[in-house]
DNA sequence: CTCGATCAGTTCCAAATGGAACTGCATCTT
DNA sequence: AAGATGCAGTTCCATTTGGAACTGATCGAG
C-alpha cells in the first residue's frame, strides 16, 4: 500500500514530485507567485511537464474556446463549426469550404454541414465558380455581416482580456514567436507518421 | 454579380484584402518571407485577422494533438482520452479523475469512461482514499508505465521538432509569455459569461 | 446527532463527429 | 477526344461526445 495523496497534500506538495520530469530542455523558472486559485495539477502541467508547449497551446485554445462558443450559442444559435466558416468568410469573401477546412480545426464534412445550416439561416450565400465549376464560393449576406458584426467583437474583446497582462511589447514578441513556429509547421507536421503500420 | 476569386488569384491577392481588420492591436509584421506551400487562408487567418491570439493557439494545438493521437491509436490502441488521463496519472501518481478534468480540456464523464477503459486494460489502478472514501486515487500499473516509457517521448519529440526553429532564449520567452497568459486567467474567463438569457 | 449541502464519479441519451466511400465536374495524358 | 486521374463537396453510419440528471458517500451547521 503506498501512500494516499489528499487535495491538501497536493496543493502543499506541488514541488517533490514523485515522478522527476524526462528530458527537461527549459529551464523552468517557477513564477515568483503562484496565484491562489490555481489547482494544483494545472500547477503540475505547467511546471512539472516534459510537454510544456503543447500544454500551454492546449489550454490557452480550450480556454478561450469553450466560453466563446457557448455565448454564441446562447445568444445567437450558431454551433462552433458554423461560426468558425461565417467567421473565415468575414475575412475573406469568396473562399470555398475547402479553405476553410484547411485553415480551421474541422473536417470538411463537418464544414459542409456547417455551410448548408448557414444556408438555410440565409446567413451565408453560396455561387459557383464561372471558371470552375468545382468550386462553390462562399458570400456572407447582409443578414451574416451584420450578426459577425456583433460576434467578432466578442472574440476580440475576450482575447484583449486574455492577453491584457502582457506589455505591447510583449505581445508582439507573443505573437512573432507563435507565427515562427506555425511557419515551421512543414518541418515538423511529417516527422510524426513514419512507423505506418500498414 | 460580384467578382469570384480563384485559388490562383487568392494565392497572389493575399495583400489586397477586400475586408480591412477591425481594431488592430499590434504592429502586425508580414514575414520577410512567406514560406511556399502555406495555405492562402491561413495566411489570411495569421496577418489579416483580429483574433491573432486564439487562432495560433488554436492551430498549434490542433496539428500537435492530431498527428500525436492518430499515431498513439495506431500504435498502442490508446483513444485520445486515455492518453489523457494516462499521461496526468504518469505526471502525479494518486490523482483523481476530478483532477485529470480539472486540468484538461474533456468533461468529467468521458475522463470517469476513459478512467474505466484503462482499467480493464490493466493499465490504471484505482485505490479507495482511507482518509475521505469519496477520492479515488488513481495510480499506474507496471504495463501502464512501461507505456508511458515508450509514448511520451513521442510528444517530447514532436514538441521539440516544434519548438526546434526558436533558440534557446526564444523558448524560455514563450513559455514565460504563454505561462503568464494562463496565471492570468481567473481575471478573464468570468468576463464572457455576463448576459446570460436566464 | 441528524438533515441539508456538497462532492466524486457514473449513467442516460440526444446530438455531433469524423473516417470512408461516393458523386460529379474538371483537368491532364497520350 | 477518350479514358484516367484529381478535386470540391456530400452522404452514410458507427462511434463518440458531453450536458444533465442521478447515486452514494462525506461534510458541516445547528
Amino acid at each position: 500500500m503506498e501512500p494516499l495523496v489528499t487535495p491538501m497534500q497536493l496543493k502543499n506538495d506541488r514541488l517533490k514530485s514523485n515522478r522527476q520530469p524526462r528530458a527537461p530542455r527549459l529551464n523552468r523558472r517557477v513564477p515568483v507567485a503562484v496565484p491562489d486559485g490555481l489547482h494544483p495539477m494545472v500547477a503540475t502541467k505547467l511546471w512539472d511537464n516534459p510537454c510544456w508547449l503543447s500544454f500551454r497551446v492546449n489550454f490557452l485554445a480550450h480556454h478561450f474556446n469553450s466560453p466563446v462558443y457557448e455565448q454564441i450559442w446562447r445568444d445567437y444559435r450558431l454551433t462552433a463549426p458554423e461560426h468558425v466558416v461565417l467567421y473565415a468568410v468575414a475575412l475573406r469573401e469568396g473562399i470555398t469550404a475547402d479553405d476553410v477546412a484547411a485553415s480551421s480545426a474541422r473536417p470538411k464534412n463537418t464544414l459542409s454541414r456547417a455551410v448548408n445550416a448557414l444556408i438555410n439561416k440565409k446567413l451565408l450565400l453560396r455561387r459557383v465558380d464561372p471558371a470552375d465549376g468545382r468550386r462553390r464560393p462562399l458570400f456572407l449576406t447582409r443578414a451574416g455581416r451584420t450578426l459577425m458584426d456583433k460576434t467578432v467583437p466578442l472574440l476580440v474583446a475576450l482575447e484583449q482580456d486574455m492577453a491584457d497582462v502582457l506589455t505591447d511589447a510583449e505581445m508582439t514578441q507573443l505573437d512573432h514567436l507563435l507565427t515562427k513556429v506555425i511557419l515551421n509547421q512543414g518541418k515538423w507536421a511529417k516527422h510524426i507518421k513514419v512507423e505506418n503500420e500498414s
